[in-house]
DNA sequence: TTGTAAATAATAATTGTTCTCAAATAGGAG
DNA sequence: CTCCTATTTGAGAACAATTATTATTTACAA
């Protein structure tokens, strides 16, 4: 029972970690996290389950940061803001991309819009002191 | 004579490369093209190149489709469409994002804002009749 | 020509991600 | 409970994009 329970479907665990976590990890991020509780899960499982709940709907990619994909479980469109200093990525929930924005871009490409993302780059808080 | 223009910089050819086209191609596009005036080019070089253009402000990474980095001579900030068909990279000239965004977003971190990127997933006119 | 610093080609190394495959496991049928 | 089958997983190989290294070539000035 034991170990039933601790073996039962580390997926859950790793929806669970993003979901728990505000600072949009990559896979290796979460790997990292799910260590403690989950010494032994391999990194592939996370990036197969990462792949599949993206599939599902479940969690987004946000952003693609020096090489390495982000991921939020927010999957309602909202703004980012990414740091280069320290390579964050924050949200930003107060801003808005206007609506009427994606009806435009649908008329101006004569297809099908799916998706949007708005994104800012400069020096967080933080990073502007150095 | 004949070599030694023909040798002479081939940053400027890969500069000139990405600025003549509107595909915003990746480092692996620009080495194809540059494929037939100079055949002995060698892809390390364009992506070195790629990397000191963007340093100095030439140009910029306007999308990341499928892992692999996408390019624009156009510094200026506007908006694109990316195509989950054919992985195109489109303008949308006629979009813009509204100023009033960038200082609400440097405001929501405390911190420095140097660059915004808005993109729009879907599929183009053509894939979307597929 | 000769010295020096920058640019390059070739290739090795690194890094993020995906694939393969055999072993472990859950959940159902008998 | 026991057997069966499909799912999930770990480990590591494979892969592709990118970066670093190194020796060679080039531009240019003294």
């Amino acid at each position: 029972m034991e170990t039933q329970t601790k073996n039962f479907r580390k997926r859950g665990a790793i929806l669970e970690c993003i979901r728990c976590t505000k600072t949009h990890p990559s896979a290796d991020m979460v790997y990292a996290m799910l260590q403690k509780d989950h010494p032994d899960i391999s990194l592939a499982t996370v990036y197969r389950n990462l792949a599949l709940f993206r599939k599902q709907g479940l969690i987004q990619c946000v952003a693609t940061v020096n090489g390495t994909e982000r991921f939020d479980a927010n999957t309602a469109p909202h703004v980012h803001f990414i740091c280069t200093g320290c390579d964050a990525v924050l949200d930003l929930p107060e801003l808005q991309v206007p609506q009427s924005l994606c009806g435009e871009a649908a008329a101006g490409v004569g297809g099908q819009v799916s998706a949007c993302q708005l994104s800012f780059t400069g020096l967080c808080g933080e990073c502007s002191k150095n």
